[in-house]
DNA sequence: GAGTGGTCTAGACCACTGT
DNA sequence: CAGTGGTCTAGACCACTCT
């Protein structure tokens, strides 16, 4: 008896541009990507074979496979040996990424705002510098920026970054993201290692976040390393906790 | 002009046994990892070229690139085009996973213990069943427990479970973390979405915890979903932020 | 037993990097 | 220019799940 035709991805226009360069199993990967988003591919539907998939378009099926691979690896769909390939019920929306407050609220729509409170060059303290795996007493870039969203106050961020790596120029750092001048500046950020906490608010913070003394504050240091290995920035930030929290999403390592 | 020899993989006592049911390119793999780890394969290192390694072990290249790409995902090589694998520099310990506050105590050899204050079915509340995608007033589980550390309170965690899918023994719950019962209870974790902030201490949570009332307090909700999509649990709980933080390391996606 | 994903092979050509 | 990783092919056999 033939199986009856159940493969939802037959319904969809899938093909391929063998004369683009774009790697032939990304351009199918972001089809499906795009067909699961779109609701063409609705959660719980089991895609047809890796083999019969890769015949339709001409494919072989490694190829087919690494772009499948990369949907799981994304949390879209999940695999299982003997039952085949299923799209994922649920909402999967922000997978955890090294995220700049200023990327967050941009995405939320805040138009966020940044005031430069200091852009200079300071010797590192003990905690800086083994922070940046620097010599203390060395030159590095401090940073203090109050960000803003809707007028109001909402974060207090402090950063060092190793001297010489980027020029820090006020205007862009109220203009946008500090990742994004360190991307543009040509460093490949690789990993970070955070940690996220709480504190009453000492008069100072309490004065810059519009806060009372000994209010809640929500509080993330954060080392930032590029490919190389080299730790390219060091985070202190205080985030107003009625403005803002952190919202992730995260997979399961299989 | 030969290329000197630098290719310190050569120094290693690489094998695979092909008898064995474990994967070649995982005990490929492993073998690097625990290279890298032991310091064998020092940071910065450039290992030698796929195809030679490949030769050498006797393995085929796309399995030699199989095992190399899991430890690029992992975050402890880099490749660059043109050049070369490297060994990353500095420290990748612990990649974000989804973690019980359990786990993370005994990682840090903190014997922790728990009590359970609260074990039972209750229905849904509005806030309740939208997390977990059942109806409002539809039976749930209700767990209530505290966590100590040395003896001391650390957090407070309230879950909520569908009705029917584990069953909860008292004894286990302070045995063990709520994860390691899903788990094994055949439960295959998938994603989680976490909300992390803070906030000011009211009575109750402040006498649970041993805090005064107004202190700061550490916030986190999870809804964890299983690999079918069915959110499994949801949980709110509150942390003593001067005993703990939440401390990870994540990754770039490239 | 039929159908699926998981693994593996032995090649090939291309794109990029550094000399 | 030589050497590297990035991509791709066309097969093969095995392990697992479900009926």
């Amino acid at each position: 008896m033939p199986k009856p035709e159940t493969d939802p991805t037959t319904q969809l226009d899938l093909r391929v541009d063998r004369s683009s360069p774009v790697p032939l199993y990304f351009q199918l990967s972001q089809q499906l990507e795009a067909a699961i988003e779109h609701g063409s591919l609705t959660p719980g539907s089991l895609l047809g074979n890796e083999i019969e998939l890769a015949a339709r378009l001409g494919l072989s099926r490694p190829t087919v496979r690494q772009a499948i691979q990369s949907l799981v690896d994304k949390g879209l769909l999940v695999r299982r040996r003997g039952v085949g390939t299923q799209v994922v019920h649920s909402q999967v929306k922000r997978p955890l990424e090294l995220s700049s407050l200023f990327d967050d609220l941009e995405a939320a729509g805040q138009r966020p705002a940044t005031t430069v409170l200091l852009n200079t060059v300071v010797a590192a303290s003990a905690e800086i510098a083994a922070a940046l795996a620097v010599a203390e007493g060395s030159e590095v870039h401090r940073v203090e920026r109050l960000r803003l969203a809707h007028g109001e106050p909402m974060a207090y961020l402090c950063n060092h970054l190793p001297s010489g790596l980027l020029d820090l120029d006020t205007g862009q750092l109220e203009a946008t993201g500090l990742y994004r001048l360190m991307r543009a500046a040509g460093i490949t950020l690789h990993s970070a290692r955070q940690s996220i906490g709480a504190r009453a608010a000492v008069p100072a913070e309490a004065e810059r976040l519009a806060e009372e003394e000994g209010a809640p504050l929500l509080t993330m240091q954060r080392t930032t390393f590029d490919d190389t290995g080299r730790a390219v920035e060091f985070g202190d930030h205080i985030y107003r906790p009625t403005r803002y929290s952190f919202e992730f999403q995260l997979l399961v390592r299989p």
